[in-house]
DNA sequence: AACAATTGAGAATTTTTCTTCACAGAGAAA
DNA sequence: TTTCTCTGTGAAGAAAAATTCTCAATTGTT
């Protein structure tokens, strides 16, 4: 379910597109100003925001940066009123992905909508392409039984792994390790031990659930 | 975080375990009935519950199934009075990873706690393991490829795949398409049009969120 | 029939993986 | 101190697996 965010200080607008964006499909909440929409999006995931410019209190031309820095997978479409036309091309600048001048007709906004999370969807592919090295990685069973003992037992040095893998000849699980560390997904401390990356952690936990069910 | 759900009748019993949990380094919540229980369980997801099997409403004997069959990954240890043994073992039967019986002391609980998810680390290593197909599926950066476009347009015939993907042999890319549906992670259609199966969707969504920020 | 779409089989090629050899440091034992 | 064993790492060729390419057959459409 995808998940939008609406920002704007007008209640009935509010109302109003969170009713139109439940109807077709979409997953919606609302909040009133900048500071309540960036307590949501630290609450729970958002796909999209669409964030009035104007607004009493944190406005949506500070909140933008904010909520991009914090959250860059967000997509964010910027409403803004005619008058501020200029405003909006800043917005794209500092990371709006596409802006709305009001009024507005729903379809209208429904279409950026889409088109939007389009894109998205285009930039998650491009993300799948070019992470070849790890894909790589993760084609071999040695390589899956390393990042489950480490994922396991935390820490462990060269030998311990080997003998835990129960593979006689030490060289071979060298030449995995090395090709673990140039994909980035583990990593060695000070002492030689080995341990996975963050990146090596997020595969791990992404991978179980895939596994599921 | 690990988050375990405590399912009671008992309030003092309840805020207890939750204090004890807290201290433990685990992320607790509780709910006082099966019913409450299965709408936490619905809202969040939890690593973990704790069910006492005797409460009035639904009981943890009823509740048990219906977690187990909505939340699979989801763990449970039953608590029982001393006198209701016989039911634990048929609660294992149906699903529980664990019993214990009241009164117990903490400690007792903690260690149960521990180990129950420490097979569940292990079980999703299991797994790991076992999806070797799939791994060696993703490994190919042109069937990463076929994936994304699968994902971007829903169903696509042979033919305008491999325009699509700019691979002008088109035994080529048949050949990867073979691949791919041998591991399940695409389905042919009645009239020939390929898709991504459900296997396959989780993957590309999962994906997305390795390669993240 | 003519033509495009779709699939399969197997040889040729490229990548991965395995194996063997070589080397260096650390600490124990003689 | 010297010798020995265990640990940790690198590299190159052989073996195995994956990928590409070539030829061919079958199916569906116009």
């Amino acid at each position: 379910m995808i998940k939008v965010l609406v920002v704007d200080d007008d209640q009935d607008l509010r109302d109003n597109l969170v009713e139109v964006l439940g109807d077709n499909g979409f997953s919606p909440s609302s909040a009133e100003n900048g500071e309540a929409a960036l307590e949501k999006l630290q609450a729970d995931k958002f796909d999209l925001v669409l964030l009035d410019s104007v607004m009493p209190g944190m406005d949506g031309m500070e909140t933008l940066p904010l909520i991009k820095r914090n959250h860059p997978k967000t997509r964010i479409i910027m409403l803004t009123a005619f008058s501020t036309v200029n405003s909006a091309v800043e917005a794209m600048r500092s990371g709006a992905d596409d802006y709305i001048t009001k009024p507005f007709k729903i379809d209208e906004l429904l279409v950026a909508v889409r088109r939007c999370l389009e894109e998205a969807k285009f930039g998650i592919c491009e993300e799948l392409l070019n992470s070849d090295d790890m894909f790589k990685c993760l084609a071999n069973a040695t390589r899956r039984k390393v990042l489950m003992l480490l994922y396991q037992e935390n820490k462990l040095r060269f030998m311990d792994m080997t003998r835990q893998l129960k593979i006689d000849d030490h060289t071979k699980v060298n030449f995995h390790l090395k090709i673990l560390k140039e994909a980035h997904l583990i990593e060695q401390d000070g002492r030689k031990n080995y341990q996975l990356s963050p990146q090596g952690k997020k595969i791990v936990t992404c991978m179980s659930s895939i596994a599921a069910d």
